[in-house]
DNA sequence: ATCTAGTACTTGGTATTGCAAAGTACCAAG
DNA sequence: CTTGGTACTTTGCAATACCAAGTACTAGAT
């Protein structure tokens, strides 16, 4: 156990909740939501992110099409669906609920 | 992906940082810190306790002493140790940090 | 004494998922 | 046509939460 893989593994989870985040604004492809989470200090590598939106993506929660880009290959720009904006509201109210847990905890019982 | 598995997702990682929480006020065994993160609904089975006490042992973060029990086995009561401490400290502003950077995702860009 | 129930701890297997690394594919500039 | 940049994909590994079964000890009932 090494506390430096702790915001690692603390990240578990809960990259769903940002990438939904994220894409709930605005259209963006892998590289916009890249950028976005390593302004906050959430870093996310491709081998993660783009597994991340597939599985996003097959579980209906958001959807792609794919645009013509001037440098280099077309992108997929990710949108959240209207059933990914149910899912985030109840994963917002999850995220609340276990931060008052942890809150919670910083007294003895 | 399915959203009802969300909170388990979410706890990944973060459990380590809930034990240290609830050890550092007063000497547990097992029991005493799955009904304390059960109180607030972060429940935690066997199966996953044992071995992350176990983990956090071998670290250096906790240790514990046997004691005697009148209803059953002997129970291993564990304490914080001031190298967990340090570490709790380091985690609690992980956490905090972690926290913010979410936080800062409820607006665009 | 032996059996049963309750408590405490341990262990083996599975599924999930973040990550590293390598691979594929497309485009533009030299 | 080669090189470099960008975008996406795939494979394998490691960590770990969970489930399920197992071990071990004590106390009380039969």
């Amino acid at each position: 156990m090494n506390e430096d893989n702790f915001r690692s593994q603390m990240k578990k989870g809960i990259l769903e909740l940002c990438v939904l985040k994220v894409v709930q604004f605005q259209e963006c492809y892998a590289s916009n939501i890249s950028e976005r989470l390593k302004k906050v200090d959430l870093l996310v590598v491709e081998g993660t992110l783009y597994p991340l939106l597939t599985r996003l993506k097959n579980a209906g929660w958001i959807e792609y099409r794919w645009e013509e880009s001037k440098s280099g290959p077309p992108r997929k720009y990710y949108q959240i669906t209207e059933e990914g904006k149910v899912i985030l509201k109840k994963l917002e109210k999850e995220w609340d609920a276990l931060t008052q847990s942890i809150q919670s905890l910083n007294q003895p019982l």
